[in-house]
RNA sequence: GGAGAGGUGGCAGAGUGGUCGAAUGCACCGCACUCGAAAUGCGGCGUGGGGGCAACUCCACCGGGGGUUCGAAUCCCUCCCUCUCCGCCA
């Protein structure tokens, strides 16, 4: 959400920005006109007002003078403005309603930096602040040399019997999946160690939060208003809660409407969790296999800092995200999304994309966005500095990574020739001490 | 789900139609006293918005929103939240 004033002295930024921003035509002229004509509508509701309270402290003191005929006049004086007042306020409502629908419609403008480009064509390779494709590869995990023609996930696992879409879809329609047995423990240890990398190594609190979540927390995080037809959403009450598509949604809004001390940031959350995506927009797209699921865990990383520290907090959160596929051993590259890529509230973001040998291709695993004060605003989450100075915080989320598409990568990458999956080594104490999914033991 | 009580500044807690942005206490900041500290005294201490070069001034805000009234923290409606009792429940 931005903020009017700043639209108005930086107008030239603001429409320099939205011009890269893909479908965005709004431009500072627009936001400000609506702006000058609520401004007009509140200097003239003011006006009135100040004659009002002027007035009606006057008939106070003559109440308290017992002088009821001054009372009685000065009454009729100021009724006269009630009129005005009221249709004032009607107005300002108005006003204020119109300017902020406009404002919680922008995306947020992209950062100095990020390549422009209409769709994922015209992202690019990263390799770090001060990396070389050199340095990048020595620390990446190599692409596995298989010795045979790779399998896709879905072949592997139907072929093992523990991954059934036919009885998913049977209980809950397309894109849903049964995990069975040793592929069900592999996706909860996936997630176990991944969440307790984060947390013992990475310094973030972990945070079990709620799944459905309120029209307000979406508005804070950016889902909503304009991405409505992505998200589940059941009947409570007269109203209603959506499931969440990301726990970036509760973990943000843990700050939301507080004030926090400088001295606690940067405050680090992680979570693992179910998410739900109703994948409107995503017909025919990756149907076959796990790959987009209207349900599937993952977890996520939100950072709380103060606008100073947000964007080396972003190379960190994505470092983090990094040392799991590192750690895992799977080939991976990141991209900086270009403008058209980029999420709706991110100035900047990093994905991740796992190799994927059985489909001969990277896919996306994790996509780790900084939104500068773009949510905060939405949120009204500031910080205040020891001198008692306040401000906006800045957010970071980012995944940590996505459960169901390492479980892919793991079962592409440490696939056998036998059809059997070889567990990696870090993933063994999570698994009980087994060592191979399918193979012989 | 039923019945009831409540939501006021960082915290505690007054205030049931008029000069209340709101007593008082605690906390916090400054000053005085002190070698220093404590205690004490004096002063300060919310957020958002409009106007102004500025000193400043005006408007709004007592859980959110709407309404009644010349005037609302106070009355009405509605939503949210908290607590107590009953019922149900993993």
């Amino acid at each position: 959400m931005f903020d009017i004033k700043w639209i108005r002295a930086n107008a030239e930024a603001f429409d320099r920005g939205m011009a890269r921003r893909k479908g965005e035509a709004r431009r500072a002229a627009d936001l400000l006109a609506l702006d000058d004509a609520r401004k007009a509508v509140i200097a003239t509701l003011q006006d009135a007002q100040e004659r009002r309270n002027a007035l009606s402290k006057e008939i106070g003191q003559a109440k308290a003078q017992k002088d009821e005929a001054r009372a009685q006049a000065l009454m009729a004086e100021v009724a006269a403005l009630k009129d005005t007042i009221q249709q004032g306020e009607k107005q300002e409502r108005e006003a204020d309603a119109a300017l902020r629908d406009m404002l919680a419609a922008l995306p947020n403008l992209p950062l100095e930096g990020v390549p422009d480009g209409a769709d994922e064509t015209g992202n690019q390779p990263y390799f770090g602040p001060n990396g070389s494709e050199t340095t990048a590869a020595a620390s990446r995990p190599a692409k596995p040399e298989l010795s045979f023609a790779p399998r896709q996930h879905f072949e592997l696992g139907e072929a093992l019997g523990q991954m059934d879409f036919e009885v998913a879809a049977k209980i809950s329609g397309a894109r849903f999946v049964v995990l069975k047995s040793h592929l069900a423990r592999l996706e909860r240890a996936i997630g176990q160690f991944m969440l307790d990398l984060h947390v013992d190594q990475h310094g973030y609190t972990e945070v079990q939060p709620p799944l459905l979540v309120r029209d307000e927390a979406l508005l804070g995080t950016g889902q909503l208003p304009k991405f409505e037809d992505d998200l589940f959403f059941t009947p409570h009450g007269d109203g209603r809660l959506a499931l969440i598509p990301t726990a970036e949604v509760p973990l943000t809004n843990l700050v939301r409407e507080s004030i926090v001390a400088e001295a606690e940031l940067p405050l680090r959350f992680a979570a693992l969790t179910p998410c739900f995506r109703s994948e409107a927009g995503s017909a025919g797209r990756d149907t076959r296999g796990m790959l987009r699921q209207h349900q599937f865990n993952k977890v996520e990383m939100v950072s709380i800092t103060t606008p100073e520290a947000s964007i080396d907090e972003h190379e960190r959160m994505l470092g983090c995200a990094e040392a799991v596929l590192q750690k895992l051993g799977i080939h991976y590259r990141v991209m900086a999304l270009c403008t058209g890529d980029m999420g709706f509230g991110a100035q900047k973001t990093y994905d991740i994309e796992a190799w994927l040998p059985g489909q001969d291709t990277y896919r996306e695993i994790s996509s780790v966005s900084v939104c500068g004060d773009f949510q905060a605003r939405r949120m009204d989450a500031r910080y205040r500095t020891a001198e008692g100075k306040m401000g906006y915080v800045h957010t970071l989320n980012g995944s940590g990574v996505a459960v169901g598409r390492a479980l892919i990568a793991v079962m592409e990458n440490y696939q056998q020739e036998d059809g059997s999956i070889a567990v990696p080594a870090v993933l063994q104490p999570y698994m009980g001490g087994l060592t191979s999914i399918g193979g012989r033991s």
